[in-house]
RNA sequence: GGACCGUUAGCGUAGCCUGGUUUAACGCGUCUCCCUGUCACGGAGAAGAUCGCGGGUUCGAAUCCCGCACGGUCCGCCA
């Protein structure tokens, strides 16, 4: 009796020894008096081969399909010279079967598995995502999106950093992307929201005296998407305390250029240190805020990273009629002069920084202010009154004046730095269940209504579900 | 909120512009039979489509028109 499962990877190395390996059917080859399966497991394929002597088991492995799931015993043989196929890793070896067991049917797949998917219409892939996840393809993409965490996470824990969970359920803000919203049941009539990001948190950390802290942390806005632009999505985020602007882009330059020599030395950088470019030189020089500064841009082995550097405080909204924050209100402006903030928004710079790479941007951050005052001036030239700014930020202003250290931090987006380092032109090929455009899972069917009794508890009544 | 592209057997496509010799074609898959060395096995045959949904024009609509749904890309939006 064979006691332990092995993968496929394993198999090469136990020529003449019994073995048992389970996995699914990834292609029959049926020849009338020979059957050969390859079976796939999460490692690789393996070639069973099934000889008519054994009667019984003959005919089980012709009724076999694909993606059905077996487990097989047999002895590992070397293949006859000639057969050996040099494009799988396993192929100078195969199995001998001498004991199968379907362990589960499976229907006919909605598609090809065997393929990259690129030709199979979207609505079906994410309707049948765990199918589309067993492509090659995508187990790959979250294999590496895995490397890349893994990374972040021990290369930060190295640098000190600590990582901190904050909440998901949390408080609407009034600026930036619409907020997705969660009723309270507790408290008629107000709601949750699920952060945009963690920002309000982690400067609170710095307040409280963490000076480095990260978290792999997932964020929710509710606007349209694009390519590259989910509902939900995870960043890296990551605060600091005491540290100068430079300090930072130092510290991320160094993970990133870290990340690539590690987990894909193939690539390479079109420039190292990545350049620092100001906003207005940006601009002015391409055209955008976020350059595509490769040298040769059908090299899929070619990252160019950038740093765009100081970018205007405020913008002027015409259809509002008032100034607004290009970054957010936290964003240190580089002038420390009340009066001038007041007097001249639109020359003043703010210590805010995007970090780009071959035309995306993955990231941005900026130091945040920490003087109340000036917090003040700026929500003032964004034309908030006093007691709205004490309404809607009066805990992060009152934790400010318990002695907070400077602080300054950035959150560069993973989803869409594994879409670049793999290749892919849609962040959905990164995710292991993205949503459609109009931010709908086809798989599970949400969003979906909910029960007259839950929507009771909620105080909630729907008035109408026109759209 | 807006613009554009797509929707034809299980999957991917052709046919649409120029309506009628189309009994809607092809490749893959599925099913049956044959096949002892394949590795995307091969060979023979079969089944499988109210042409996304609704309405209109017409003697006649997969084909032309309108509306809707679904999927995608982009603009707005995304502190």
């Amino acid at each position: 009796m064979i006691e332990k499962r092995i993968l496929s990877k394993e198999v090469s190395l136990r020529i003449g020894q019994k073995v048992k390996l389970a996995g699914w059917v990834d292609v029959r080859r049926d020849h009338g008096k020979i059957i050969f399966i390859d079976l796939r497991d999460k490692e690789g394929l393996t070639q069973l081969v099934f000889l008519p002597e054994n009667k019984e088991l003959y005919e089980k492995a012709t009724s076999l399909r694909p993606e059905w799931v077996v487990l097989v015993e047999g002895e590992v043989k070397a293949r006859p010279k000639g057969m050996i196929n040099p494009k799988i890793a396993t192929g100078e070896i195969e199995i001998a079967v001498e004991n199968l067991e379907i362990l589960s049917e499976a229907k006919t797949p909605p598609f090809d598995i065997n393929t990259d998917g690129s030709q199979i219409s979207e609505d079906k892939r994410l309707k049948f995502r765990y199918l589309d996840l067993r492509r090659e393809r995508l187990k790959n993409n979250l294999i590496l999106r895995d490397k890349v965490i893994q990374f972040m996470r021990q290369w930060l824990g190295k640098e000190d950093f600590i990582e901190i969970e904050t909440p998901i359920l949390t408080k609407s803000t009034p600026e930036g992307a619409r907020d997705y919203i969660v009723p309270s049941r507790l408290e008629p009539g107000k709601f949750y929201a699920l952060p945009q990001s963690p920002q309000q948190y982690k400067q609170l950390l710095m307040v409280a005296g963490f000076e480095k802290y990260f978290q792999i942390a997932r964020c929710f806005r509710d606007e349209d998407t694009r390519g590259d632009r989910q509902p939900e999505f995870t960043q890296l985020d990551l605060e600091t305390s005491f540290m100068s602007q430079e300090e930072i882009l130092d510290l991320i330059e160094r993970l990133y250029a870290d990340i690539v020599k590690n987990i894909s030395p193939d690539k390479k950088f079109t420039q190292t240190p990545f350049p620092r470019i100001s906003y207005k030189e940006a601009m002015e020089k391409y055209g955008t805020d976020k350059p595509d500064l490769r040298k040769d841009k059908n090299d899929p082995n070619e990252l160019a990273f950038c740093f765009i550097v100081d970018f205007p405080m405020f913008e002027w909204r015409e259809e509002e009629k008032r100034w607004d924050a290009v970054h957010h209100p936290f964003t240190r402006p580089q002038s420390e002069d009340i009066e001038e903030i007041k007097e001249c928004p639109e020359k003043i710079m703010g210590f805010q920084y995007d970090f780009v790479c071959n035309g995306y941007e993955i990231g941005g951050g900026s130091l945040r202010t920490y003087r109340p005052e000036i917090l003040e001036a700026v929500f003032e030239v964004m034309g908030h009154k006093k007691e709205q700014i004490r309404e809607k930020f009066g805990h992060l202003l009152e934790a400010f004046s318990y002695g907070v250290p400077p602080h300054g931090g950035i959150a560069p987006g993973i989803d869409r730095f594994v879409m670049i380092l793999a290749g892919e032109p849609n962040i959905r090929e990164v995710i292991a269940f993205p949503k459609t455009g109009d931010g709908r899972d086809l798989m599970m069917i949400a969003p979906s209504e909910v029960d007259e009794k839950q929507l009771k508890e909620l105080h909630l009544k729907i008035l109408s579900n026109e759209k």
